[in-house]
DNA sequence: AATTTTAGTGCAACTTTTTGCGGATTTGAT
DNA sequence: ATCAAATCCGCAAAAAGTTGCACTAAAATT
């Protein structure tokens, strides 16, 4: 990588560290001190502005591109604030070294979301937006289950899930659901319910969040065991 | 630059500046002040008319051209209609029923986006986002690779991710990457890197999609040779 | 023609911005 | 827990900018 020899405005640099940013995604402090010509204080002092400004995240030892973290519209999720308060609720059940196995649906996103960020645990997950939000976490350790995808509902099922979810023992399950009852829990989708079904056996313990709506009683938040 | 020596009129002077401007997209207030034979203020206060009517930006240290792209807002992806291109181009190397392993990034996130709609194949892919681009797909099979996750590039990496490469027998790969070079590709990550190298060996013939921008960069990992 | 007006310029004192450096502090990985 | 790298925090120096003012010369007015 060649050093730029010509002192450079600092809106060049600053232009030239984005350009840099949107060409490889990510860039180190010490790479662009040197690139630039310029004392990396002075390039973190850029990183800090640019970070300001909404052009990209700063992370430790550099910055990552933006636009590179796909955007999953948060913003229109039906009764959001009811499902953060269940989110929050199922959250204490999660300690620190757990082995946690999350399902998918916009709740269980949101319990995601609102993780303490200083949890240090190990995920597992079948759902692509509930992976992606977890991705998010600085400190946890994210696996996905790979398998066939269903395109709805963005998760992925088939035997090589339920294999793998067999060779797997987790201290907790969290999942949402489409419909709960005072019997049973019930669902649309056959290869969805037999993924339920295998996370619920490799847990010791498992947890079902959903909003009162879906119930067929009236209680405001339910996080009921089974 | 040789200093110009007769006085000129400040019409003359901001017309120089223009020029200079329009040629060299930066000027900086000490060297006019030298080409113009006038002194800084004066310069400046010139640059500051100018910019006042719009024909340029002024900044700490001189003045720039408008046309200077350093307005780094781009809601859409980096270089997208470039990537347009390239994406539809690759596109072609699909046909019915071939089994086709895809990487991450944005560019291939293009690609999946503008598959035609009534392709019948099947994809793997290790990117959450991809995967998620994919599930957009009416007709298409998405079977996601699950192994761990590496944070800031969404994809996973890691032994199960390999294991399952090495029984799939692909007849195209395609993927994106951070820099590529005459003789070799490289990338930044160990983990990606071995993901990309099993994508290769599990397919007949591989696929590398960049935009003109990457080519000639070098990073520090070698994925393979050309 | 003489005088007033006005815009333009340079100078000097003062303010702001930018930058690099030393050291304390935090972070991340082992 | 430990250690090196990365970051943060002042600080001071250099560079750039700002403001007020005096001076000039052309333009406008009387």
């Amino acid at each position: 990588m060649h050093p730029i020899q010509t002192q450079l405005l600092k809106r060049e640099r600053q232009a030239f560290i984005m350009k840099q940013i949107n060409l490889h995604n990510r860039v180190l402090s010490a790479d662009l001190g040197l690139m630039l010509n310029v004392s990396e204080d002075t390039v973190r002092r850029d990183l800090n502005e640019l970070a300001e400004a909404g052009e990209l995240v700063k992370v430790h030892g550099g910055a990552l591109s933006k636009s590179y973290h796909y955007d999953y519209a948060p913003s229109t999720t039906y009764a959001l604030s009811e499902k953060t308060v269940i989110a929050q609720k199922a959250a204490t059940l999660i300690e620190d070294r757990m082995f946690v196995i999350l399902g998918g649906g916009t709740t269980v996103r949101e319990l995601a979301r609102l993780l303490p960020l200083d949890l240090k645990a190990t995920f597992f997950t079948v759902s692509l937006t509930t992976a992606l939000q977890l991705c998010d976490h600085p400190t946890i350790d994210v696996i996905f289950l790979g398998g066939t995808l269903v395109k709805n509902s963005q998760i992925s099922v088939g035997g090589e899930v339920i294999s793998r979810l067999n060779e797997i023992k987790a201290d907790l399950c969290i999942m949402g659901t489409n419909a709960i009852d005072t019997e049973c829990i019930t669902d649309t989708d056959l290869e969805a319910v037999q993924v339920k079904k295998a996370m619920i056996k490799a847990s010791k313990r498992s947890a079902v969040v959903t909003i009162s709506e879906k119930l067929g009683s009236t209680q405001k938040l339910q996080v009921c065991e089974l």
